[in-house]
DNA sequence: GCCCATAGTGTCGAAAAGGATACCGTGATG
DNA sequence: CATCACGGTATCCTTTTCGACACTATGGGC
């Protein structure tokens, strides 16, 4: 591969793990597999998360094309989120995320404890 | 699934996030899925990691049950790192980001800029 | 008039990540 | 005798991450 790299050099892993850094983004991204989901939703999925850090993932997200934020003018304020086609494309990484997750995460648990 | 979370509260996304945190992990075992690596091959595969960094997350990877140190008493010290089974069980987490990177980094890279 | 929800923003500060540099012991090389 | 490579440590420092909390505007409910 050609020294072309414009933000970060490395393989294409290293790249894409610049996209998707930080644990909060792909825990974003594989809640809106399932579909479009308001901001408050989001929070309500992943609890551990502030009103800050969310705010900030998703316009990182939106900012490197991962997802696309629809604001609604009403007066309850409604903002939709969802995945571009980029974003969805990061589908099998996400399953692998998740099956894995599934299949070891407990025994893992029970080795490192 | 129960409220069985020892370490971090979540879906199992968020709990595999939390195993392989930070930009280094993935990158180090994904070298590493090509086979064994010593210390100073893997600075070398990974030239914009620092020397600390380096240890620090082969450390926690080890103490994770991902990786395998081996240590060589030597009179060069030689230390080799290998996959452990549950690393490379994430093997189709890694090669799925691979192969994500390799077919869009260029054209977000393209449309983010 | 006051509190609620929505979808945030702003500020503060702690903690962690990460970088730079120097240093360690050993044995071989020069 | 000085330097090199190996596989790290130790120290210092800056940057980033992240949480806590307060605050915004708007309209509706009480």
């Amino acid at each position: 591969m050609p020294q072309k790299a414009p933000r970060v050099q490395g393989c294409s892993v290293e790249r894409t793990m610049s996209l998707i850094d930080g644990k909060w983004k792909i825990i974003v991204l594989y809640k809106l597999l399932r579909g479009t989901l308001r901001f408050n939703e989001l929070r309500r999925l992943i609890p551990s998360i502030t009103q800050r850090m969310l705010t900030h993932q998703l316009r990182e997200l939106e900012a490197d094309g991962l997802i696309v934020r629809t604001v609604y003018a009403q007066v309850p304020p409604r903002v939709e989120y969802t995945l571009s086609v980029r974003g969805r494309s990061l589908e099998p990484v996400l399953m692998a995320m998740k099956e894995w997750g599934d299949a070891n995460l407990s025994s893992v648990e029970a080795e490192a404890a």
